[in-house]
DNA sequence: ATCACAAACTGGAATAATTCCGATATGGCG
DNA sequence: CGCCATATCGGAATTATTCCAGTTTGTGAT
């Protein structure tokens, strides 16, 4: 599994000549412990607020900006929804209910070789996402 | 191949029970006709103008809408970008180029089974997407 | 430690794609 | 031919995100 805890951010971010700072510390903080809700900005704000009382929404966009164009967490992007962030950086797909809106992360035994289609069509991959729509099992229990 | 062409989407909108209206004509050529760019509403709502000059930004939106809701044709959702469309509705990878922002269709000999997913996690999928980010052809030619 | 400077932060204003709304028009069935 | 659900229209509203200009702050070098 290639999720990033808060050790791996905070060298990464080392790294890559990043600077530490309070806010991103408060930030790699909601990121990590909400994780599995795959939380947007709004969200992310609201969390890294109560660590660090000064943060504002402009500095959580940009450095969630930041984070995902470095490769430190993965930005899924959605139409008249705000953008979700994933912490599990591998190649899996994401599983979206369209009832609920939960995001799940699945796991792909076999990812599809990026070497393959470099050699059929000359494309570099650098970057994989897949959404699987649907139903998840909940929701299909529940009535309506 | 399932790529949807005139004769197609036309049929289908009869099964769904959706009007025929010029205006819906008008869109559906506009897409066919600019099926490689997979065309923004924008692109789109330009084209079908010279077809029909009755068509409103708010109906281009409204149908393409309407279209992928029933499966006439994939809506690719982006951050910051319009959404494109794309009328190749079998399950294929977009290869997306960084640079110029070309979008391909790369298809996949086998697909991921969403019957295995169904059977580990309980999700059934109705709608794939996957976008791989990258460098095209073109652009790894080019210096700068 | 202290300095200097590039990088980061801030809050408010601006942007832009998309949707909403209320009114009007029209396709397709009986 | 006429009805009515559906589609269309244009303009206003929405909303996530970015931009901007001024201020603050990490961090590497002195």
């Amino acid at each position: 599994m290639a999720i990033n805890d808060k050790k791996d951010l905070i060298s990464q971010l080392k790294e890559k000549g990043l600077k530490i700072t309070p806010q991103r510390l408060a930030i790699i903080e909601a990121l990590v412990s909400n994780c599995d809700n795959h939380p947007g900005a709004t969200l992310i704000f609201k969390e890294a607020r109560k660590k660090a009382k000064s943060v504002s929404l402009s500095t959580v966009y940009a450095t969630l900006k930041d984070f995902s164009e470095n490769g430190l967490i993965k930005q899924l992007e959605f139409d008249r929804m705000e953008n979700r962030y994933d912490l599990n950086i591998s190649d899996h797909v994401n599983l979206i209910c369209k009832r609920c809106g939960k995001i799940m992360d699945y796991h792909i035994p076999e990812a599809l070789e990026s070497r393959d289609i470099a050699r059929k069509s000359g494309f570099i991959v650098t970057d994989t996402r897949m959404e699987f729509h649907g139903y998840c099992r909940d929701c299909l229990k529940q009535p309506d």
